[in-house]
DNA sequence: TACATTACTAACCTTCGAGTCATTAACCAG
DNA sequence: CTGGTTAATGACTCGAAGGTTAGTAATGTA
């Protein structure tokens, strides 16, 4: 009962260590797509969730590996979903890729998660380290899940026998950039007219099918 | 002859005032564009433009004010160019269009300078100040020159009536992706393919001055 | 109630960067 | 050569943020 004690008196302190990383993941999305992985502070990321700073040190032990934990709680755990996806279709080669654009934009472009990539574009010259781990583990198995799909077309004699790594890039530099507007000139400047994206998508979906597929009867 | 004055032998103290301003300007550019505005330090501008971190702030009062004359240096100046080429053109607007894009890219997409928005739309969430300047000094008198290149098409009778707001993004996007492409993940992942800008760009404009133009003989 | 364990905290340390200012030296006028 | 003006410097302050740690309190066990 010192004078110091009077000067601490909300002492909530909560044992909870199962509860922990997962609020401290929430709080880190929300701050990071907010912010950014420079501008956001771990502080602020630990008042979020209700924690001090300290106790986040004690679950990741630096910011570079709670800005990991992030990635794969959001992101890879989502692409293996679409694995799955395309492990089970048995439809057409060219309504998997237009499935799987629009899935991709429900699941994760419209969601919270989907200010990660914007943020590892935004600062991927800053952070080598991490523009690396988010190519490894994110952006090789995109291409590759991509890949596989026109393979299977081109498999099943359904698409030309074009360049693959240009298809992969008209498959997604589209998809990229309506992140990228959504979280940057999106909330900057109101006024300009907004996209609606799953038309956006649909049809720029349908425009690749139709260049991809091999004419049956011109 | 202090022990002290030993440690500062390169005192090549010059005085000029005229320079100074346009080389702290261009190695502003650089480091701006090399690693976006908040990872810049001004003292590492100062250096580079050959002098101490106190001069700077001599020719400029603060950081931002350093930005706001890059962005008048660099991109004000070119849009002037740029509405000189629409005030002199005397072919079809369809010309015009596909004439101003490929320009705008070689004078300055191509350049160092286009780094300046690729750091605006990965930073504008955390200067909200810098981006509304750059808004009201960069994007709207760009945007309003577009809307008169369709609006001179649409008077000339070339151009369908279409809704002007929209056509205008459906030139600039794909120039905004190719900026930030090139200054993101192009050096950052130099295994995937790099696209060809003028090829893509000359693409571009013809697909989208043939959908705007009306058609004389289906 | 007494004690051991440990999740949690708050104060602390260190580094770094924007902006300031007293001092210094280059240049010029007489 | 001398003295006044001012461009230029670099050491300084102030605050912010990543990371550390000694200590505290919540919980389980007996």
């Amino acid at each position: 009962m010192t004078a110091l004690s009077d000067l601490t008196l909300p002492h909530k302190r909560e044992r909870r260590k199962e509860a922990r990383p997962g609020e401290l993941l929430e709080a880190a999305l929300d701050l990071f797509v907010e912010k950014g992985f420079a501008a956001t502070r771990v502080e602020e990321v630990a008042l979020r969730a209700g924690v001090s700073k300290g106790t986040l040190f004690l679950y990741f032990p630096t910011k570079d590996e709670l800005f990991k934990a992030v990635v794969r709680e959001n992101l890879i755990k989502q692409q293996n979903e679409g694995a799955e996806i395309i492990a089970r279709f048995e439809g057409s080669s060219g309504e998997l890729l237009k499935l799987l654009m629009l899935e991709w934009w429900r699941r994760y472009g419209a969601t919270k998660a989907s200010g990660i990539s914007k943020l590892i574009m935004s600062e991927a010259n800053n952070f080598p380290d991490l523009a690396r781990f988010f190519q490894e583990e994110v952006i090789a198995p995109g291409h590759a899940m991509v890949r596989a799909v026109l393979q299977r077309g081109i498999d099943r004699q359904e698409f030309h026998a074009i360049d693959l790594d240009l298809a992969v890039h008209s498959v997604i530099t589209p998809l990229l950039f309506l992140i990228m507007w959504k979280h940057s000139m999106g909330p900057c400047c109101p006024q300009t007219a907004q996209i609606d994206p799953e038309a956006f998508i649909s049809q720029h979906a349908q425009l690749l099918v139709r260049g991809l597929t091999l004419s049956e009867s011109p």
